[in-house]
DNA sequence: TTTTAAACGAGACGGTACGTCCTGTCTTGCT
DNA sequence: AGCAAGACAGGACGTACCGTCTCGTTTAAAA
């Protein structure tokens, strides 16, 4: 295991990765993403700033790296046996990466960006929306091999019902999603008749 | 009858004013959020600066003028006499202006850059996520006031099972929002069984 | 004694125009010339901006104004009976006026200016520096017709070498203009052997 | 010998810094010193503003790095063997370094800015000025050596009387400095009873 | 007596330049 | 070869004044 070196032949120096993603994730969060700059990364880092554009497009280039490793690790996938139990777990796993990790202030930042910029948005597809969206769908897969929801499910639909409510919460009403919210999308998402509850037909 | 006036104690210049929300809008378009800056609407409007800086406090607050006006006229509300029809003429009409209007792509480039500005979020909730709420509700209301559905529904619930997936395909996933996606989204909103078709426990 | 006014058909307001010369003279003594603003003048004489310009095409345009008023009070021709007393008093005069009164200090701006600027140059010598040579020739020309000195002298010559000296100190040098200095120029421009003094030939 | 940097950590760019200071001087010669702006530099020289704000403070600080140079190489002192000669030499010199050269315009407007601003005022003396009196004072030295004129005189008298009617022409009178009025000064300085020439006492 | 026109305070206008910040590129000497 | 350092050309920021303009008010001479 050698130590990693300032300028030398042997590869990029893994000292001034860390320090750099670090240095993005410090200022994001204390300053905002408008006032994240490659000369504020390159102060902070102690890092010159050709070191950065050397190994990294643009600042938002630099926030998908410190986005995707997080990401991955936070998702775990227990199988409870049932898609109430199953979905419930993954709903608030989702919620709390989204609302409460420091992952989540960059990803809430990408997507933000994403709006403006068709590059940022193609590359939060790839690399997260997309792998999300697999986490999202599995507990309804495993529901489907287990003969608990039938073949024929709409799972796309079903998702979207799910986590619509929950980013639209997040990035749109900026409402606190509590249990509750996720216990009552949950109930509609695997009862026989999803959702009647609050507002149903009077029945005449 | 009026006269045009280019700037007096009587107040404000309308014609500065046009230019400056149309030139704004246009680079919006054209180029993207990031590009449009206050040098680059000054050229466009031929309007000085400072005329800009004297009644706007930033690029962001121009917007909010370009994108008020357009909301409130977008929107219609038909009283089509069941809660059937007037969800599924309101959403089209949602959707129509989040994907479709000039004051779709202000309001987009707004909700991204709400993800980096607390300022701007605030003033977007104000201006149009809040008003933009109410109209969201007044079918239910109507609704309810007609008898269709129980006073004691939860109409805030229902809201947010209804926009939040359309929102999300805008904004996340940029999945088109097609008719049939509308339907099941309402039919799950009216249904006495909501929403159970697609994914739905298997009857044992 | 009619009150002045604002505004009427008579002719310009004696109040703004008094007002708009001590601000220009106030602002210039306590900012220094290129802190002098047209604004800043109109805002401290509580006058409109187009008084100003109404009334005079400069800033500079207002300084001679209040230049002029003064120059001509300040100077004196008391006969003294013979040349040195004369020149003695009249160039004490002179350096009073350019080192320590208030417009001393708005001639130095002018002078300043005049370096940069062809059309001040060409005013400050109508307005100032030619009045005030004829002041400068004023005791020769009571000595030639006292038949103290010759009708063939020098007299232009005789007013360079006394006066430069003086406006060297002034404005290059920033040396103070004591009575000695005055009395070793008078010295000079008097005696049968002028200026021979501090340095002289050693005779051989 | 030398490879052309532009812009590294062994210091700055002096292609820049040549353009720049040539760029200033034309625009001074070209426009006058109220129209020589940074900017104008800046598109001149094709540099970046900030290039220039790096090395200096404001433009009479690149309008001083554009005289100090050509201030000391202009002179020379060459030892006639005589007072007379080499006053007549030295101010020769002094006339047409002021009227006549480049650096001469740059002087003048300094000059003319240090009318307005004391630190203008400060380093002008600094740089030309007190140097400048050094070399108006040497030949004065040099015959003192000699044994030409005595150890007593005053010198910095003379030198006042010298060059105070050359400034004085060059800057309020804008009279021509012919080799007459040159010769007439120094015909004061050098001679037994200098000076009586022009305006001389009557003898009774 | 009424009308009218000049000068006024106020302040918005299209512009120019300011001095600062950040971009992305480059060059160098060190490790 | 990668690095820290930092100068470079360039572009936009937000501010200060420029000189012009229009407005509505004041006022005394002209009608």
């Amino acid at each position: 295991m050698s130590v990693q070196h300032h300028g030398n032949r042997h590869g990029r120096s893994e000292e001034a990765r860390i320090a750099i993603l670090e240095a993005a994730d410090d200022l994001l969060a204390e300053r905002g993403f408008d006032r994240v700059t490659i000369e504020g990364i390159a102060a902070r880092a102690h890092v010159a700033k050709q070191t950065i554009y050397r190994w990294w497009a643009s600042k938002t280039d630099i926030l998908f790296d410190a986005l995707i490793v997080d990401a991955d690790e936070h998702f775990s996938s227990p199988d409870g046996g049932n898609l109430r139990s199953d979905l419930t777990d993954h709903l608030r796993q989702l919620v709390a990466f989204l609302t409460s990790t420091d992952a989540g202030i960059v990803w809430r930042a990408l997507a933000g960006q994403a709006q403006h910029d068709e590059t940022v948005a193609a590359r939060l597809q790839t690399d997260f929306t997309s792998p999300q969206r697999d986490r999202d769908r599995a507990p309804f897969l495993r529901a489907q091999h287990r003969g608990e929801i039938a073949e024929s499910a709409d799972i796309d639909l079903a998702v979207d019902k799910l986590v619509g409510p929950i980013y639209y919460r997040v990035l749109i009403t900026a409402q606190p999603v509590l249990p509750e919210f996720i216990d009552a999308l949950v109930e509609q998402a695997v009862s026989r008749d999803g959702g009647r509850g609050p507002v149903r037909q009077i029945e005449r």
